[in-house]
DNA sequence: CTGACTGTGATTGTATACAATCTCTTCCGG
DNA sequence: CCGGAAGAGATTGTATACAATCACAGTCAG
């Protein structure tokens, strides 16, 4: 794509998921223009593919709004994600080249070093091989329409912030399901990668519900209180 | 969305789907500017909206190219309806209202006498009745999420391709498929519904399949004797 | 004859000006 | 005090002008 939009895209994108703009909050075109540094051209045409990807909501003749999330989309969106993520590391495992296994060693090893030091900044680090790792496979499953409703969906746990308190039990779990992936991927075991993945994903759902509930009851014992 | 972006819109999304602008054809901005009597600016936003939804491929500095289609993304794409629809059919079963119910009755049963006399008008109908059946169980589903990923995985293109593919044997498989649904729906079983999904829908995918490689065979066939 | 270079025309990408539409305030009548 | 209409300001939607980029043809050296 062009360097304008590009430019536009990006810096809006970042500034949904780091939080600057706000849940529901009206982006307008010229604002942006402004603070991007390009005309409002180029950000009509980012806002648009960010409406599309579903991170903008669109009002005719009122422009775009931060995009909401209600908790039963976040139930939907682990199982969606159990479910593609699944048959993508199944169709993987026929095509995954070794190259491919290798870069996914190295990302499991990188994550597992990262997580031995708890710090802002490995934490991360370790979430930025975390991601490495789940794009190598989609782009491993030989789809492009599949990778990218993939990657749309991998970045709402970030805009929920979800990764950030995983107990370590939870991140053991984790990488031992890097690992027997990566075994699977070697044996070339469809059934087994899917298996595995499932797991994965359905794990980390469970993560962030009993979190999410833990919160819950922390707010209630604060309202009580306060 | 705007009134001359839409014009732009269904202007270029008829003229795809009725092959006029052949697969693989280069849609260049001023001439279609000039054709649908808007400027290039609502062009461009329905060219890159139509893109977003696959019926277009975009190459940067070279514009809009009609996309074609490879087997591979057919493969995968059945598949994902096959796992989505059938989770979003598990869902409906647990929410889905007696209207809505009722509703589908209609369709299934509109979709049956349609069937009975074979004619293009009637096999539009029954086309645009079946996405309505669907329609109506994604929205009983009740994420707005999982709603939006279906519309965009449900391509016009590749239904119409595949729905003058069916034999009367199909066409009553199919049928079957959506009463059985309505019962596994009366019953509140999200099993039951989620199992008759997939199956209806991999189905539909052995239909495709089977048809494409007929006319491969039948292709060769020609080139042989011509 | 081949292959690389270069300039020209065509096409997309970006900026800006202008039109249409919406929102929010103000004001008037009841 | 309330409700609705009108208008000003703000914001999006559209058109057009200009800049950047690309494809292709023609040329020339080897």
């Amino acid at each position: 794509m062009a360097k304008a939009t590009d430019k536009a895209y990006e810096w809006v994108r970042e500034r949904i998921l780091s939080g600057v703009y706000a849940a529901g909050s009206h982006l307008k075109e010229e604002r942006i223009a402004e603070e991007a540094q390009v005309s409002r051209t180029p950000v009509r045409e980012a806002l648009r593919r960010l409406s599309n990807e579903h991170f903008l909501k669109f009002v005719p003749n009122q422009g775009a709004f931060v995009a909401t999330w209600r908790d039963d989309d976040v139930e939907v969106i682990f199982e969606l994600r159990a479910m593609l993520e699944g048959y993508s590391a199944q169709r993987a495992a026929d095509r995954i080249s070794p190259a491919q296994i290798e870069e996914l060693e190295h990302c499991a090893i990188e994550i597992e070093r990262l997580c031995q030091q708890h710090s802002p900044e490995n934490h991360r680090r370790s979430l930025e091989f975390n991601q490495r790792f789940h794009s190598i496979i989609s782009e491993a499953a030989g789809s492009e329409r599949m990778r990218r409703i993939l990657s749309w969906l991998i970045e709402i746990p970030l805009l929920l912030k979800t990764m950030d308190r995983y107990s370590n039990l939870d991140v053991e779990r984790s990488n031992h399901h890097h690992r027997e992936l990566i075994e699977a991927f070697r044996a070339r075991d469809g059934s087994w990668a899917r298996s595995v993945m499932e797991s994965h994903l359905r794990s980390a759902r469970q993560v962030y519900l009993s979190r999410e509930n833990k919160e819950a009851r922390d707010d209630a014992q604060i309202t009580r209180i306060g």
